[in-house]
DNA sequence: ATTAAAATATGATATTTATCATCTTCATTT
DNA sequence: AAATGAAGATGATAAATATCATATTTTAAT
């Protein structure tokens, strides 16, 4: 409805990543089955995260998927413009060329308030805000799995 | 970002027949040229809005595209939901199975808001209400082409 | 050193969406 | 009645996205 299929991936396994702490490393397999989703298309997303040092990965045995304090505090902004592109937020709704407050099209401006919305709030919002909400049972990242 | 890109040409061809006015019928062609959108496909979007009867047609000779009272009248999200399908505004924004406050994801109460909004706004603004401003050039269609 | 278990890189397939093209049907003008 | 110009129906192709699969590299335990 607003970001790829890709995104919502991502931003589903760092917040998950974000829950299991500091540190802890996680392999591909147990990420997708506890989110469920596809293990090998989701390893191809995070690697993209790895590439912009938004996940850190360490191979071998024991190795995993993991983020530290650094990349808890990054803003969920940053998942998702690493994965759909910078300019969501500067598109059109209707699909005008660009989207400019000097040209709008009839949707402009309720069309613009929703997205800049969502901007300020992926901006403000660390990935590892969600934790707590996750772990009192208040939100979630899947409903099949219970984690 | 939000709407697929049918459902962007649908939005434009509507608001586009009711600047023409009333009962003004219009070939796909001279449409698609005005706006810029590739015919054949743009034709094929039509016949759905047709199907659903949000929009008329006439064939033959001087046939086309037209509105009348009635379908102006016509909140713009029955446009929305006959091209995008009717929940495309119960969707989870990062792909939960279904959105619910129940079991909410971590970015429901952000999202769910603003989305709300523009349901609102595209189910009291009305295929007619938009033409005024794309007469006062306040509003566009379309910046290659002015109209 | 060997081995095992993980990420990484890359390519093949499938699915969905968008676009192109062609033929049919219908209404209007002549 | 014939001809014309439009929508309607249908299918083929292309492009984008998502998924599957496999071989390679790296790390760490033994
Ligand atoms: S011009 Fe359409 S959303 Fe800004
Ligand atoms: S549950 Fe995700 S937007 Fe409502």
């Amino acid at each position: 409805m607003f970001f790829s299929k890709s995104c919502e991936y991502a931003l589903k396994a760092t917040m998950y990543l974000a829950k299991q702490g500091d540190n802890k490393r996680v392999g591909i397999k147990v990420i997708a089955r506890d989110l469920n989703l596809p293990a090998d298309y989701l390893n191809k997303v995070l690697q993209i995260l790895v590439k912009h040092k938004l996940v850190l990965s360490s191979k071998g045995r024991y190795g995993g998927f993991y983020l530290t304090k650094n990349e808890l505090n990054k803003s969920l902004l940053k998942i998702v413009k690493a994965i759909d592109g910078k300019d969501i937020f500067n598109r059109c709704g209707m699909g005008i060329e660009n989207c400019s407050g000097e040209k709008p099209c009839p949707l402009h401006n309720d069309i613009k308030a929703y997205r800049d919305n969502i901007l300020f709030v992926l901006s403000n919002k660390s990935v590892a805000s969600t934790t707590s909400q996750i772990n009192n049972g208040v939100t979630f990242l899947s409903k099949k799995v219970q984690m």
